[in-house]
RNA sequence: GGCCUGGUAGCUCAGUUGGUAGAGCAGCGGAUUGAAAAUCCGUGUGUCGGUGGUUCAAUUCCGCCCCAGGCCA
């Protein structure tokens, strides 16, 4: 059983890619990606258009409302029985995204750890804005040293995720990482990143594309989703890039004259961090997302990975 | 043409009663186990507009010039 991963930052051209693929090999493409999984998040998530989506079966997009909470342990769930059912189809999986922590729980797995609990965490929030994170993360040392030691003492959503654990299972969060995982993915993958070797025109298109956003309606979309659904700025799918930054423009928090700007800047700084990532994996073969002829150099390696 | 106010890090600015300078943002590097487009950590040498002068020493004082605003002609 074979896959093929597409990883790359935002703006580097996995779409473009996975279609041209599309139209040489029967496969489907699995949305790596926390933000597409949001129904009605269309604009400034970059989704394939629907046209696109007719050419080539896409999953994993419009998949829960923007009130709710996807998560990396759904993510594998899911990805896994995709992966199942297109090869059932006799296709090829194409796990295409930037979301490079979905990549690592589908590859190395995840421990056997509880879902995330709204009331413990509201308990534990509540504790933190009295005391602050510091003496959470104090806490958190008497149960868990090993954890407490590797995180800082401001790093709100890790130190809270780990007192959630303990709290909902009596153990540390350090020992129950520390278990075997379960088995390996079923399928043999050829992995393959896209890294662009100029960083500055990576910089240029991202702001071309999200000038663009704006132009096609990214503030409304984000009005019309406040105005149907109960949303708040802490919700993950309000965080998202350029989300987070309308909102923060509709709430009167931040002028719109600078939303552009602002809109651009949180962009390079979620590609340069996928770049990190992309950078730390082993195992994977990089092509410069630059290239002129970028789909036929892909075309022809994946060719002979299917072929072997 | 005259007067005034500015010209300091990519941007916005602070500061040095004369001993060559520092914040925020941006950028860059890193971490990353159910929120991950999140969260956190680290990282600041720049002809202090140019040029003469005073001084042991000038980005800081003085002269002239250039540039940008404003006011008066």
């Amino acid at each position: 059983m074979k896959a093929i991963f597409l990883l790359g930052p935002t703006a580097s051209g996995k779409t473009a890619v996975a279609l041209a693929l599309a139209c040489r090999i029967p496969v489907e493409v699995v949305s790596v990606d926390s933000a597409q999984v949001y129904r009605g998040m269309d604009v400034g998530t970059a989704k394939p258009t629907a046209a696109e989506r007719a050419q080539v079966p896409h999953h994993l997009i419009d998949i829960v409302e923007p009130t709710a909470a996807y998560s990396a342990g759904r993510f594998r769930d899911d990805a896994l029985a995709l992966v199942r059912a297109i090869h059932a189809r006799g296709r090829i999986p194409i796990l295409a995204g930037g979301t490079m922590l979905y990549f690592r729980a589908l590859t190395r797995g995840l421990a056997e750890l509880p879902r995330a609990d709204a009331a413990v965490r509201a308990g534990i929030e509540s504790r933190a804005a009295a005391l602050g994170w510091p003496v959470l993360h104090a806490e958190l040392g008497e149960v868990d040293a090993a954890t407490a030691a590797r995180l800082d003492p401001n790093d709100a959503q890790r130190i809270q995720r780990a007192l959630e654990v303990h709290r909902l299972t009596g153990k540390a969060l350090s020992i129950l990482q520390a278990a075997p995982r379960g088995a390996p993915p079923p399928f043999e993958a050829l992995q393959l990143a896209l890294e662009p070797s100029d960083r500055a025109v990576l910089h240029q298109r991202i702001a071309v594309r999200f000038r663009q956003m704006l132009a096609d309606g990214l503030v409304g979309e984000v009005a019309g989703l406040r105005a149907r659904m109960p949303l708040s700025a802490e919700l993950p799918s309000m965080r998202a890039v350029g989300y987070r930054q309308a909102w923060e423009t509709l709430e009167g928090l931040e002028p719109e004259a600078t939303l552009e700007a602002r809109g651009v800047a949180a962009t390079r700084q979620l590609a340069k961090r996928q770049l990190t990532w992309l950078r730390a994996m082993e195992d994977i073969e990089r092509f410069d997302c630059l290239r002129p002829d970028l789909a036929a150099a892909v075309e022809a390696r994946v060719e002979r990975f299917i072929g072997a």
